[in-house]
DNA sequence: CGGCGGATTGAAGGGAATCAATGCTTGTGG
DNA sequence: CCACAAGCATTGATTCCCTTCAATCCGCCG
């Protein structure tokens, strides 16, 4: 996390230049929208920029063979459509996982915005970030096996979710299907669950119902192969304040579902 | 190729700013490197960035399990190192395949420039260019088989090739090993070579001893399931006069190696 | 000529996809 | 309040694409 990885001389105006673009989108009223609702679509001209405060949100390529590829998910923090401030074709479509609570500003208005050198290197730096994630996501598809992808996954999550200071345990909220993170790690939804299954057997990771729970951190590292996680700025997109969390949701409702434990355990400590 | 496909607002200004940039680059001294010489590393120090005068050069990540994922190819024309004018290690490595030829520039002196406004909106395009071509990489190696992962890598590379000036016909060098290629699409130097022969044999597209041979372009395009190629800005950091070319080289020496046609066709001609 | 990197091909094995059926939860309407 | 439907999760059986392992071949170079 040490500031060491930016280039000194503008650390500052990185973090000046977050400061006042964060605050340009706080200035809007706050939109939301229902789980599913498409905020970009392919064809759509001047479509604005978004700064998701609440929820989750993925950004899709869906092929004509009828497979479909998630390149890119959306946290807290994170700003969506930062491609067509520039290019006035978006090239992927956004759609929102869940409940979506967001700022919206104007493609143009961000290029106004971008007068301020300081912005521009953080939207610059914000694209190389992105930039960042698809290349560690290509080298997990293509080099790596279901067990490995899933935990660069669930660890690269984990740590962006850190970053953006929403959670502080091992425990968090992935509003995901399982269908969803199949096709965000080139899998199937069948196989997806059945590797789940392996690293809730291997005491690894529990994912029930979009919770997610680190159980064995090392172990799940050790999937790894070392592709590491960069130590990139933390997003000055999020109020001091954490008001927006996505740690687990207290008193939440329905027992666990049923589900394999390593051999007996289930039924021992039953 | 329409320009309509950029903010119409700013496409003068992108435009003037690859001008002024490529000026910048090409006002320094044109360095030569060989084949397998590494560019950037990943833990140097405030490294420069290049642009790419002649030759290919490719950006890779080398995991723990002895695999390596090639996430990005960069040919005459290109800017390699964007990523470290903001951040000062770089996340992967450069490395030239094949002799090459570039200008080198600061970091800083690159962020020095960006105060430029045109300068700083055209580096943003060009990393925008650059995350849309991992993030179809990375679609096509989730979702497509082998031949179609091929398939989509030769005609983007064509495309590319194209936009930059530097073919005209349907044949191009490609100074990229079959091994290599595989590192790019998530796949064996094995497969890779099976599938070329498939490829070969179905007169789609002939890849022999680094030159490749478009047979049926509209063939090669029903295989990439709609995945269309952007109408990008034509690169303006190659010079007007098209002094670098990836045209098949005049007088290629050596025949053509023994390979399998389609059933008896070899023979049958011989 | 021998060595070497790259290309080529065969045989065997494995990981993931596909096909298909069932169970679990939640929300809806009668 | 319960039946019912829809969406998601789970699991088994089978198939297939790709990898792995291994051997050979080709062209190039010292």
């Amino acid at each position: 996390m040490s500031e060491q990885n930016y280039s000194g001389a503008i650390t500052e105006g990185l973090l000046t230049g977050g400061r006042t673009l964060r605050a340009a989108f706080l200035n809007t009223a706050v939109q939301t929208v229902g789980g599913g609702s498409t905020l970009i679509r392919v064809d759509e001209r001047d479509a604005p920029v978004f700064l998701i405060r609440r929820g989750f949100a993925y950004r899709f390529c869906d092929l004509e063979n009828g497979r479909r590829a998630i390149v890119d998910i959306l946290i807290p923090g994170d700003i969506a459509g930062l491609d067509h401030v520039l290019v006035a074709r978006p090239v992927s479509e956004f759609t929102a996982a869940g409940q979506l609570s967001l700022n919206a500003l104007s493609a143009s208005a961000v290029r106004t915005l971008m007068q301020d050198q300081n912005i521009s290197f953080r939207i610059l730096s914000l694209m190389a970030e992105a930039r960042w994630r698809i290349e560690r996501l290509a080298t997990t598809v293509m080099r790596m096996e279901a067990r490995e992808r899933i935990a660069t996954f669930i660890l690269g999550m984990y740590q962006r979710l850190r970053r953006h200071g929403l959670i502080n345990g091992l425990s968090f909220n992935l509003p995901l299907t399982q269908e969803q993170i199949g096709d965000h790690l080139g899998l199937t939804d069948v196989h997806v669950n059945r590797t789940l299954r392996q690293l809730r057997e291997k005491q690894l990771v529990i994912i029930d119902r979009q919770v997610v729970m680190i159980m064995d951190f090392d172990g799940l590292r050790s999937l790894l192969h070392g592709i590491a996680e960069p130590a990139y700025m933390p997003s000055p997109m999020m109020p001091e304040n954490n008001t927006y969390r996505a740690d687990l949701a207290p008193g939440r409702r329905g027992s666990c579902r049923k589900q394999t434990m390593p051999h007996g355990v289930g039924k021992a400590s039953a």
